[in-house]
DNA sequence: ATGTCGGGCACAGCCCGA
């Protein structure tokens, strides 16, 4: 099985980009973050022509998730269970597949919004480590991939390229992402690559391409059975040197 | 200090979020 995630950053500008890019990849999944449209105008034409049926979570302007897949799914969650909000943000679509529960987040940023948007960030966290906690005490294939916003480490940041209070960096961010590993999901580009310094997001502003100043804070957790049967982990750099690129590349990983 | 994108609003540049 092959599955990658990717933050496109708005579908009406990267239509072409992921057309392309299923018919270079053909995986079994794909995750979408920040789709940025309304579920309405999700254009799923293009992807059926390529065999794919999308399973979409749009909003207006900001965030939006969508899962694209090759094989029958049912949907169990358009929004992250145990998460307490009136009007819950477009950031989170489960399936189930080839009985893999399958989840595809797009985690809060936590910058914006004052104390109230990083708490909104740690609330999200907290929902989906107990939700992880609930479908692992059942025995289940699981997988949890997407934006996470979270560098985990200080090995998935360029040195410098943020403050130290900073949300994708902040103790508080990396306990949370810690507790999923505790819980017993792996990080699925560290099983396979320890140590590398490896970056799936590049901002647009101060060259930050141009001089590899990047971040890891798109993620791919595994549940122990699927860890066990991880086969390969890329990152598909390559997307980055495109015209008009998404400032995030996919990431892709088979089992 | 700035740098770049994308979308909304409303139709021209700002504002917000990243």
């Amino acid at each position: 099985m092959k599955l990658a995630s990717w933050n496109v950053n708005s579908i009406r500008q990267r239509q072409s980009h992921i057309r392309d890019w299923l018919q270079k990849e053909h995986p079994d999944w794909l995750f979408l973050q920040e789709i940025k449209c309304e579920t309405s105008i999700f254009p799923q034409e293009i992807f059926e022509e390529l065999g794919y049926k999308a399973a979409v979570v749009g909003q207006k302007a900001y965030n939006g998730v969508a899962i694209l897949s090759r094989h029958p799914f049912e949907i169990l969650h358009k929004v992250l269970p145990g998460l307490k909000d009136e009007q819950p943000q477009a950031r989170y679509i489960e399936i189930k597949s080839q009985d893999i529960i399958l989840g595809n987040l797009y985690l809060p940023n936590g910058n914006s919004g004052g104390t109230a948007g990083y708490q909104a960030k740690l609330d999200f966290m907290n929902a989906l480590a107990d939700h992880v906690k609930d479908l692992l005490d059942q025995e289940q294939n699981c997988l949890f991939a997407g934006d996470y916003n979270v560098c985990p480490t200080d090995n998935d940041l360029s040195p410098g390229v943020l403050p130290p209070d900073d949300a994708l960096v902040r103790y508080s961010t990396r306990a949370n992402f810690r507790r999923l590993l505790w819980l017993g999901l792996s990080d699925a580009l560290r099983v396979l690559y320890p140590e590398e310094k490896l970056y799936t997001f590049w901002d647009y502003t101060k060259g930050r391409w141009q001089r590899d100043q990047g971040l890891r804070i798109d993620h791919v957790l595994l549940s122990p059975r699927l860890t066990e049967q991880l086969k390969t982990v890329r990152i598909d750099r390559e997307e980055r040197a495109r015209e008009q690129p998404s400032d995030h590349v996919p990431i892709v990983v088979e089992f």
